[in-house]
DNA sequence: CGACAATGATACGGCCCCGTAACGATCCGG
DNA sequence: CCGGATCGTTACGGGGCCGTATCATTGTCG
């Protein structure tokens, strides 16, 4: 079940999705918020800040950024963790969960669409 | 030829992707940036600012400023037509066919890594 | 020639993101 | 109990992108 795409293909679907993206008024992330918005919802929980940070090869208050804007449109929210009050346990939230199932439509969409070569 | 992609490998190949590009140092283009710079590399020439405009459907000053930040990093460069001295034609450049191949191999190898489901 | 259209660039005010440094809160070990 | 480590956040200065409106240049057509 290996996925067999050549760099032609790769292109045209990075390219497209794209498009979809910039045409869609809503979705702005960048390529940060894109990459901790996706680990949060495909990595098993629970996430924290420190955890992203390090996952990313990024610093903290870029996590802490990304997850205020984040959590303004609603795609995530922020708990105390009880046990270490130190921690914050980033969860996922319907929005969230629906942006994401998103994004899948249209790369899956995109990449039934291209042609050979 | 169809590329049959299942959403959860389109959510994993997006995320691996994504996590590539934050970690590499340089590129850090905006949606629209890529968009842009995909259009003119993989669509026939000649590329005008709105043509590229119209094709994203989005405001000529977008498309010059990012033009502006594309040919601050040596992917692309303007010229005047001399035809009709009011359009620019975009053009094409070493680095950024490099950046463009970069990105292609960057998509395919982890597409190549997706197990299945 | 002269009014008008079209092209791309620029000005402006606003908002968001970055990296570094510092901060308050919390936990831990002696 | 208390100094130090850890966690996440905030402050600061700088830079980039956005949308709207406006501009200079060039072309077109009567």
């Amino acid at each position: 079940m290996v996925l067999e795409i050549k760099p032609t293909q790769a292109l045209r679907l990075w390219r497209e999705v794209h498009l979809d993206l910039v045409r869609d008024t809503q979705a702005d992330l960048s390529v940060r918020q894109t990459a901790i918005l996706l680990t949060i919802y495909l990595e098993l929980p629970p996430h924290t800040v420190r955890g992203l940070a390090a996952r990313l090869g990024v610093t903290k208050p870029v996590i802490t950024r990304a997850l205020d804007s984040l959590g303004k449109l609603g795609l995530v929210t922020r708990k105390r963790d009880e046990l270490d009050k130190r921690n914050v346990v980033i969860q996922r939230t319907v929005a969230g969960a629906l942006a994401v199932e998103h994004l899948a439509d249209l790369v899956t969409a995109r990449a039934r669409e291209l042609g050979p070569a």
